[in-house]
DNA sequence: TTCTGTGAAAACCTTCACAGCT
DNA sequence: AGCTGTGAAGGTTTTCACAGAA
């Protein structure tokens, strides 16, 4: 069962899992069928225990699942047991939105400094975040060990920026901006698109 | 060819495509090839081909497309002609900071109200568009004909406000909580959730 | 020759059916 | 009996290979 092997939607899947067992745990309910945790996740009992089942024998037959364990299990399948530098560049609407969400931090990734191009900014905090000069960015990332970006600067400059962040080191890059991002193997993007989304819904929305 | 056997996915990258054609217009560009095109969406040229032929003999073999002619066609296919009313549910941090955001008007969709539980925002305008008594939404989507909300409350009202926007007669909903909304057939959910994605990336990221 | 259109094959993902614990 | 684990079947999406038009 290495890391290769995994549909790649099941790894998201058990981002889902994850949450709803949190739940569960807050609510101290300590074991959760497959057919009642699918439905929590929105998907189909059997696909919930396939997904499991990549990883090993994780429940009890009769019984079902121990929710702290599996949580705690989940988590660790997923790297997510310490917590995540990540940094954020774009300081602008969207961008300081995101670093007054406290989302991030709930799950496990602390947004710690922001990069922004406009000098104006440099040295302000925004919701306790500092926001940096653009060019400090490789010397920060190194020096802290940044692997992950979230990127919400304009379109125009997003893949020129995307290149100066790969050319510091980075690994991974959650991009807001509304174009498909140009980047090297080894290097990961997640796009969220806003308007696509919309666009989407309206096509199957009849 | 009808709408039904065309792969969810594919209609996804249409709307990529559809981007991207429109970058070529703006550049005066009038011929792409599925090689160049596919190229700028981050797909294979034989998906994107496969992905324009369920509609039917759109290129010109030999010599490519006509990026004029297959911008309108997608845009007609996608249901984008004309411009799409939306409300907005929600109008704390991240929700005022998507009132700001322009890009959804750029793509032919409008907000054209907003609501909230928190009276003392009642008609206030953010962004120019004024936020209304949450108990007004059923009204107003009856007198306005929406169709599409952008969900933008906290975790724990979601699947509440949810409910309560299908009985308005919503159809799509573009969900910003992290939770997986349960909703009845006909009613659909995109859900873009900031902190799952994060997960994912830090899980591809070695 | 160049580049699209497309049936067939391959890869991928989901669901089924039932074996196997408790 | 109740519920998980899993090989096999089924379905969907992607890729291939090449036919066909400019």
């Amino acid at each position: 069962m290495t890391k290769e092997e995994i549909p790649r939607k099941a790894i998201y899947r058990l981002s889902i899992y994850h949450r709803c067992l949190q739940a569960l745990e807050e609510n101290s309910i300590e074991t959760v069928s497959s057919k009642a945790l699918a439905r929590a996740a929105g998907v189909k009992p059997t696909q919930l225990r396939k997904d499991l089942a990549y990883f090993g024998q994780l429940g009890t037959r009769g019984l079902g699942y121990n929710v702290n364990t599996l949580a705690e299990f989940i988590g660790d399948a997923l790297g997510r047991t310490k917590l995540q530098p990540v940094i954020l560049v774009g300081a602008g609407n969207l961008g300081t939105a995101l670093l007054r969400y406290r989302g991030f931090n709930k799950e496990g990734f602390e947004i710690i400094a922001a990069f922004d191009r406009n000098e104006s900014k440099w040295g302000k905090k925004a919701s306790g975040v500092e926001i940096h000069a653009f060019h400090e960015i490789k010397k920060f990332v190194e020096e802290n060990g940044v692997r992950m970006v979230i990127l919400t600067v304009p379109v125009e400059e997003a893949q020129g920026v995307a290149n100066d962040l790969v050319r510091a080191g980075i690994q991974a890059i959650l991009n807001f901006s509304p174009t498909v991002l140009q980047v090297p193997d080894g290097v990961v993007v997640n796009s969220v698109d806003l308007a696509l989304e919309l666009e989407n819904l309206s096509y199957f929305a009849r």
